[in-house]
DNA sequence: ACTGAATTGTAACATTTGTTACAATGTGCT
DNA sequence: AGCACATTGTAACAAATGTTACAATTCAGT
C-alpha cells in the first residue's frame, strides 16, 4: 500500500503517512484493480463504501433515456469516488464510474468507515469538506449546463482555460469530448468554433484555439 | 425562540426540544427576521455561518448573465441554508436567496457551529446526512435540467407528481414557474402541454392536469 | 357583478441545436 | 511512404425552443 499517495488525498489531508498507515490498521479495507475501460460502478447501484482512487484515472458519466452521454467529470487519483453518496437518504450512484486508465481502489466499508471519522475529528472535517467542494461542483456544473448557448459556454471554457494572460489555448479534449462534457452534439461544437471564428473573437485549429478579441469573448457572456 | 420547530429541523433531528436547548446555550447565535421579498443573500457573498429557517419559505434561484432566471428550490422552515457551503473551498452562496413569505433566520457563525459539531457526534452525522442530501438534489437536478425536451420534463414531474395512483394532478406553480423551474421560455410550456393534449396523453385545463395515457407518458421518458 | 391584474392559450416567425452524411485532415503504426 | 483509424470541417435539412404579440380566461378585491 502507498501511503504516501494516500497523505497526497483530501482525506488524508493533513496526516503523514506513518499516521495514515495507523488508521489503516485499526480498520478494514481492502485494495481493488481494474482494468482501463471497465465499468467500476453503474448508474443506481447503492453506495455501501468509501472508494479512494490509489492509483489511476476514473470518469463519471450520466447516461439519458434515449442513451445519450455526458461527461460529468474525470476523477484522478487520489480522488474518492461517490464520497457525497455515502451518506444522506439515496446511497446510489448518480453516474456511470468507469476507468480511464488501470486503476487500483481502496475500499472502507461504511460501517468501518464510520469508526474512523468518529475517532478523527481532523478526518471527519475533511470528509466535510470534500462533500461540500462536491456540492459547490455541482453547483458550477448547474450554471454551466442550464444557461447559456454553445458559443457561451465556449467562451466560458475557453476564457477560462486561458486564465488572465494566455493568448492562446490549447483544448486537451477532442470535440467529442468537449460535446459530451457540455452535453450538446459534436457538429454543433465544430460549427459554433466555426461561428466565433468567423465573427474575429478567435482563430480555431482543431485544438488550438487563439484568442483576437478577449472583450469580445467576455462580452459574449456577460450581455 | 421556538425549540420545537427546531426539533423538527434535519440538524437536530433525533434531539429533544430541551436538548437543543441546551446546545443553544452553549454557543453564540442570533436571530433574524426579514419581510416577504427581501434578499437574504445574493450569489456570489461569503456564507459564514449556518442559517436555519425558523419560520418562513425562502427561494434559492440561479440568474445567468443575460438576467434569466431559474428557480432552484423552494425550503421550507425548518430547512436550512446554504448548508453545503459553509465547509469546503468555495465559502460563496450560489444562487440568490429570496423570502417568499415573512421569514425568521436562526444564525450560527461557523467557529460556533464547528465548536458544536465538535462536541455533538449526533449533530455532526446529521450534518453530514444534510450536506450529503444536498449533492444528491443536485445531482437529480442536474439530470433533470441536462437531458431531456420540455415534453420529457412534463411528463416526468406529471408522473412525479402523480406517483402510484393519481389520475390527476394539480400543479401548484403557474406555468410561468414552471418554466422558470425548467429553465424554459412560458409559451413552450403551454405549447408543450397542448402538444401532450394533442397526442392524448393527458387532458390539460390550467392547473389541473387529468392523465389519460400513463404507460405513454412514462415511455416519453424511457425511451 | 365589475374591474384591473394575473394567468393561460395561441400563432407567426426567428434562432439554436440536432441529425445525418460525407469529405478533409491529422495520427500512429509498420 | 502507405495504410487504417480517429478527428475535424462542413453542409443540408429537421426538430426543438425562443421571441413577441395578442386574445381569452380566470382571479382578487371592491
Amino acid at each position: 500500500m502507498n501511503y504516501s499517495v494516500l497523505s497526497q488525498a483530501p482525506l488524508f489531508r493533513g496526516f503523514t503517512p506513518e499516521e495514515i498507515e495507523r488508521f489503516l490498521l485499526s480498520v478494514k479495507y481492502h485494495v481493488r484493480n481494474y482494468k482501463a475501460g471497465s465499468m467500476i460502478a453503474q448508474n443506481g447501484e447503492p453506495v455501501n463504501s468509501l472508494m479512494v482512487i490509489l492509483n489511476g484515472v476514473v470518469k463519471g458519466e450520466m447516461v439519458d433515456f434515449a442513451g445519450r452521454v455526458i461527461k460529468i467529470e474525470d476523477i484522478p487519483a487520489p480522488g474518492a469516488l461517490a464520497s457525497a453518496f455515502i451518506f444522506g437518504n439515496k446511497n446510489k450512484f448518480p453516474v456511470n464510474v468507469i476507468t480511464i486508465s488501470d486503476t487500483e481502489l481502496l475500499i472502507i466499508d461504511k460501517p468501518e468507515f464510520l469508526k474512523l471519522l468518529k475517532t478523527e475529528v481532523k478526518i471527519l472535517v475533511n470528509f466535510l469538506d470534500m462533500i461540500s467542494n462536491r456540492s459547490q461542483f455541482l453547483s458550477e456544473k448547474i450554471k454551466f449546463l442550464n444557461f447559456k448557448t454553445i458559443k457561451v459556454k465556449l467562451a466560458q471554457y475557453i476564457l477560462q482555460k486561458a486564465g488572465k494572460d494566455r493568448i492562446s489555448v490549447t483544448f486537451d479534449m477532442t470535440q467529442n469530448d468537449l460535446s459530451d462534457y457540455f452535453g450538446v452534439a459534436r457538429p454543433s461544437v465544430a460549427r459554433t468554433l466555426g461561428e466565433m471564428e468567423e465573427e474575429g473573437f478567435i482563430i480555431a485549429k482543431r485544438k488550438n484555439i487563439k484568442i483576437l478579441d478577449r472583450k469580445g469573448l467576455s462580452d459574449l457572456i456577460f450581455d
